[in-house]
DNA sequence: CTGAAAGCGCTTACAG
DNA sequence: CTGAAAGCGCTTACAG
């Protein structure tokens, strides 16, 4: 392995001209500076991680944190961001570690332990849960951390998140727009998170600006008959903004079902459906996990220049696919 | 921070016995080593893995790598591996560092500086393809690996996997026995994937036992027209094992689009479906993701016991839910 | 059974 | 602009 007492030696410097050249530390000159790297580079030099963050007391690592509970589905959104994160990550060479469990109890002894033993500073998590024990647990800690989605009223952290009641809004409007939707309803779940909250603002400011009647409908978790009984109830629906490709995708085969000759414009979020389960009647909102996960990370590691005041939040944008 | 040093000093010891009597070290005697894990309770000693990772020259640390592409639906499964992995992981003080990109150059430059600059020894694959750059790789330098997913011939390593013949067979014969199919088909992709190939060796066993004729369907990506004409084609049909849930649902809407008041059963793979999809004629396989992400960390770090032979593999079982 | 000392590969306050 | 020295918190060969 080679080490910077390699480089010195070869070069018949001292480490610390050395540590401080490779660091570009602007008391060495650039003449040194541009031997030191171009030495570096030959001998195939590597930093040791362990040893740098030994004496920095502090870890090139980010903790990334899953929620304890989540739809098996959300995995799939998890897995974008996670990709956008480490991309920027590695540019900055820092390394993801991830802390995931089945238990509350087992996520925070994890993140504890990425605090005090692998004395790691810098958390990202994957949701934005109120009252959550981690998200209490990091704001009483020496560390910096950014969340997917925004913190509840009255509550206030570094995030990142879509603009939900605009991604309700649009939503709304290409169903009124791009297919003359008379009637289209909106579907949410009975979770009432903020997003749902959002994109139901939206939906409803669309509806009202376009002079319509607004339709909210509360898919339950199973039982068919509901949405039945609520498609026969509103023959005049053809439009769907759903709260995901999920609860669209439900819908759109119950209307089906129903209607097997009548057609209806269908639009969810999350772009989460592989193919060979749509057609063209069936749209969704892309809310950019990868983007997001890039968001974090910039929130979290870069500095603002000089003079400019530090970012509290970034909000993704979206695009219906 | 507490350090070895403070126990050292607390108890009139060196900093030697004490790292030793916390390591559980033999040549310590049993009261020291009593004595020492009690001052470390008692200061809230916590080691520092930076430090001890520096003088082991390796990190406690498993890298996870991520297939470069992999269709969406996968990442459910992916999640499910790392909440069982890294359960296994905290309980051997081990941390996991993921490795993601869109390229395979950004995985192997990821994987590369988790070797030389993370020290990190310990790799678990979450695919195991054919020719790949990263597998090549690991072979080469002085690490362990475990794949999930068995090598294809030829090839040898350690892996985690299920019995697919077996899950093959099992799916086919849930539909005969429990249901009375009379003429199951087995709908695969074109891709051909080992697991593929045994699940289908399972299903013929299974049918030719049975006595029946065995159909087998290739299902593209897109164009409904392929399984729409196949069905057709096979009024007999009344029953299907398809090689994922997806596939799996696309048929069972595309056999009640043309036949709404006939019943077919369906089996899928990977029970990863939200109960909003599904109804009482779907049924899955679990193939216990989160097993084979414990079952990998056993393969990866638990040394055999005198005298055992290593475990070359792990095989988990699967469930029909 | 225990300890003093060297070393892992870095960074940085201090000195010049 | 550069260097000698101390230190980060551990482990372990050597000595007794």
């Amino acid at each position: 392995m080679v080490t910077i007492r390699d480089i010195a030696k070869r070069l018949g410097l001292s480490v610390s001209t050395v540590s401080r050249a490779l660091n570009d530390n602007k008391r060495i000159s650039i003449k040194t500076r541009r031997n030191v790297h171009q030495m570096a580079e030959k001998l195939g030099y590597q930093p040791n991680y362990n040893a740098k963050n030994l004496t920095n007391r502090e870890a090139n690592t980010v903790g990334v944190v899953f929620p304890v509970n989540n739809r098996v589905v959300d995995n799939i959104f998890y897995v974008g961001i996670l990709r956008g994160m480490n991309a920027q990550l590695n540019q900055r060479n820092y390394v993801l570690s991830i802390a995931i469990g089945d238990s509350t109890e087992q996520v925070i002894d994890n993140v504890k332990s990425m605090i005090t033993r692998a004395q790691i500073k810098h958390f990202i998590l994957l949701y934005s849960h109120q009252n959550d024990p981690v998200i209490e647990m990091l704001q009483n800690e020496d560390v910096d951390f950014v969340t997917i989605g925004k913190p509840a009223a009255g509550q206030d952290w570094l995030y990142v998140d879509n603009d939900n009641v605009k991604a309700g809004f649009d939503g709304a409007n290409f169903l009124i727009n791009e297919f003359h939707a008379q009637n289209p309803v909106f579907v949410q779940t009975h979770n009432d998170w903020p997003f749902e909250i959002d994109r139901r603002k939206g939906y409803l400011d669309a509806i009202n600006q376009a002079g319509k009647q607004p339709i909210v409908f509360s898919i339950p978790d199973a039982d068919d008959a509901v949405p039945d009984q609520f498609i026969k109830d509103h023959p005049q629906m053809d439009g769907i903004v759903a709260i995901d490709d999920y609860s669209g995708l439900k819908m759109y085969h119950r209307f089906k079902m129903i209607y097997p000759d009548k057609d209806i414009e269908v639009l969810g979020y999350n772009n989460s459906l592989p193919a060979e389960l749509t057609d063209t009647h069936f749209h969704s909102v892309d809310i950019h996990p990868g983007e997001m996960g890039k968001s974090a990370v910039q929130l979290l590691l870069d500095k603002p220049e000089d003079g400019e005041a530090a970012n509290r939040h970034i909000i993704v944008g979206h695009q219906i696919v």
